[in-house]
DNA sequence: ACAGTCAGTTCCCTCAAGGAACTTGGAGGT
DNA sequence: ACCTCCAAGTTCCTTGAGGGAACTGACTGT
C-alpha cells in the first residue's frame, strides 16, 4: 500500500510488537524477562522476535557463549520506532491514565525537567498538530 | 496493566484502527468509502466502528434522516491521536518508502513550510528522542 | 412497482494466537 | 558419570478472531 502508515504498521502493527519494544528499550532484553514481564505465548514472542530482526528493528546478540544465550538490542532503525512510543506514552497518559497519574515520568536529559513529547514542526520548531497540517500528494503518489 | 502504552494499544492497537482513522482523519467518513478503501471486512469494520465511538474517539453523526445515515468524525481525543499518526508516517517515510520518496507530504499551516514532525520536548522545546529520555517513577507506578 | 443506495448483520470457514509440554546445549553439584 | 537446572526456543492441540459472501431494512428516484 502506498501509504506509511500501512508500511509502518506492517513492521510493528500487532499488538505485542510496540510492547515488546518497550521492553527492550527500559532494558529487558532476554527472552526470558520478555516472556514472563508481558505474559506473552513463548510461541508469538519467538515468532515477533524473529520478525523485527528481520525488519532491523532488533538485533540479536550473543551475550554468553557458553552455554549460548542471546539478547535482543535496539538498532537505530528500532530507537526512532521509540519516539513513536513516547507519544503512544503520551496520549495514554493524557487521555486514558486514572486518578493516580502517569506511572512513568520522563527527564529531558538535555534540560532536566520532567516533561512530555510534543510533535513539532522539522522547519519552524513550533508544534505542530494533526489539525495544523494540509495534505499534498508527494512524489511516492500513484495517482 | 500499569503502563500508558498498553492503554493506547488497547484503544486502538489492533492493526486496521490506525488506517481507519487515517480514513477518517482525510476525509472518508462513511461506512461504504472506509470499507472500499481499505478493503476490510464489513464485519470487523462495524465492531471497530462501534469501538472506536465508545471510546470517544470518533463520534457517529447522522448527516441525513430520512434514509438515515450515518458518518463518523473525529473528537478532540481522537484528533490527538492523529499526532501519533503523523508520527508513524515520519518513521514509515524515513525508513520503508521506496525510490519514489514519500506519497504525502505535509504543510505546516503555521509557517507554510513543506516539513515533518518531530518529537521535542514540552518544556525546553528542543528535539526529544527516546533516548534523550531518562525515566522516572511516577505518581501512577504500583511498585 | 422496481431497481438502487447506504449501513450495517448473519453465517460459515480458515488461520493465527494461547497454553502446556517438550527439546537442545550446556553449567554446576555430588 | 549422573542428576538437575537454566535459557531459549520448538511442537502440538485447542480456541477465538478475521475474511468473504449473502442477507436485511429503511428509504429514494423513475
Amino acid at each position: 500500500m502506498a501509504c506509511s502508515i500501512a508500511r509502518t504498521l506492517d513492521v510493528i502493527g500487532e499488538p505485542w510488537s510496540p510492547l515488546i519494544l518497550r521492553d527492550v528499550y527500559v532494558g529487558m532484553t532476554r527472552f526470558e524477562q520478555i516472556q514472563q514481564d508481558l505474559g506473552i505465548s513463548r510461541k508469538v514472542l519467538a515468532e515477533r522476535l524473529k520478525w523485527l530482526v528481520d525488519q532491523e528493528v532488533l538485533e540479536r546478540r550473543e551475550y554468553s557463549s557458553r552455554p549460548p544465550r542471546y539478547e535482543y538490542v535496539l538498532t537505530g532503525k528500532g530507537a526512532e520506532l521509540c519516539d513513536l512510543l513516547t507519544v503512544m506514552v503520551r496520549w495514554g497518559d493524557k487521555w486514558t491514565a486514572g486518578e493516580a497519574g502517569p506511572p512513568v515520568l520522563y527527564r529531558h536529559r538535555a534540560c532536566g525537567e520532567i516533561a512530555h513529547v510534543e510533535p513539532c514542526c522539522s522547519a519552524c520548531g513550533e508544534p505542530m498538530r494533526a489539525t495544523d497540517i494540509e495534505l499534498l500528494p508527494g512524489p511516492g503518489s500513484n495517482r
